[in-house]
DNA sequence: CTTCTATAACTAGAATTTTCATGATCCGGT
DNA sequence: ACCGGATCATGAAAATTCTAGTTATAGAAG
């Protein structure tokens, strides 16, 4: 995954693009107007992290920019400015998410997760695998065409373990992303397996395959075998 | 309240000061290790917010030498670096608490909210009000002497109640002590009706007078009359 | 190969927190 | 005084999280 982060406080870029290459995200860096610019140009990034106070011209004027290429590249602001009306101001401008500084990492991370995930189903009705059917739109799912419902984070974990398809992920993965980190680290996350063993069973009583698979000290994978 | 705040980043020294004297508090700054030394030695703050990353020395030797001083200001270590070993060092050191970089305003007023509340009830076995009794280190609540048990979301609660006692709380300020920021602004708090009905309820049942009272369109306040 | 052991994963049910629907209360403007 | 919207209270239902007890797994030891 490759982003793009446009940010003048050297600090905070700093930790941004170490945070994110621990995930094996390219990561490259903008501290200007004029950078940022050229960069954006030149090459194709999967989302773009963009500071509104840049030095040298306002960072909504980038926004525009950015928009006027029609490109799919997702946008999330990273601002000070803490008012309803910045934030919608954003949005409207059409950037994905926005967020105010300071914030946490992990937070950041989830977000721009969010939006990757949001654009890779952009415009996509439904995601299907094997039996079970989502509608992304109404947040219903479908097993062999019946309607399964289930709880909010029960849907968010079979989004994410979807979107993660084949990949293992670990225990503190799951939840870094379905929880922030307002938990302390090396915390437990033990109410995981019941959010598992609810989706599980739910799946599983609507006649779809066994799909969420354990791998034992390590984490689960999502698919077939 | 009064605040010292240990940090050379500009920008996040201004975001806290300023959110620091919207809530009333007296907030003073220091670049560097020499200029907080100073201040530490000439007045006396309720707090000590601390970076750990000062561009004149290090912040861990500061923590020490306000250590050595054996005054009772609470530390809350501000880092950018988030390995556990750093932590644990700093809270080792006698820092009261950790914070790693970035992280939301709020979060950190709830932080120093609680640094403060511990500190004034520091080495206090309990706190009484009427028949009400509280047992810190237990975190258990008696009423005429009969324990009461509350949840955890109840107890905190009644501590910030209690802490705050007389003067008017409302339904935000509540949310932001209790929950941080994870939830979005503008959101409904409703939730926060159901934990003042059942502490009302077990308080009373336990037969404890009426003290937490409603002021219609601003909030709570927490006393007689 | 079997047994042992420590850790990890699972499960059911309890406890807690949050949501939801409904009714009561307050307060400003007629 | 009456109305209407906003605020608050309440009980019950739903969702989430916690707890304790059980089972499974991999690796070490016999």
């Amino acid at each position: 995954m490759k982003i793009l982060v446009i940010e003048d406080e050297k600090p905070l870029q700093e930790s941004i693009s170490s945070y994110f290459q621990e995930d094996g995200s390219r990561c490259e860096v903008a501290s200007t107007f004029r950078e940022a610019s050229e960069k954006i140009g030149l090459y194709q990034y999967d989302c773009i992290l963009l500071d509104l106070g840049l030095p040298d011209g306002d960072g909504l004027k980038l926004l525009q920019e950015i928009k006027s290429l029609k490109r799919k590249e997702g946008v999330l602001i990273i601002s000070a400015r803490h008012s309803l009306d910045d934030k919608l101001e954003g949005l409207d401008m059409g950037a994905d998410d926005y967020l105010v500084k300071p914030f946490h990492l992990s937070e950041l991370r989830a977000r721009v997760a969010a939006i990757v995930r949001r654009k890779k189903f952009d415009g996509q009705q439904q995601i299907i695998f094997q039996e079970i059917q989502i509608e992304l739109s109404s947040m219903r799912v479908l097993v062999h065409g019946m309607p399964v419902v289930l709880t909010k984070k029960e849907y968010d974990l079979l989004i994410y373990f979807i979107s993660n398809q084949g990949k293992v992920v670990t225990k503190n993965a799951i939840a870094e992303h379905l929880w922030g980190d307002d938990m302390d680290l090396a915390d437990d996350y033990d109410f995981i397996y019941s959010h598992i063993k609810n989706l599980r069973r739910k799946l599983t009583a609507a006649g779809a395959i066994e799909c969420i698979h354990s791998i034992y000290g390590i984490g689960y994978k999502f698919g077939i075998l």
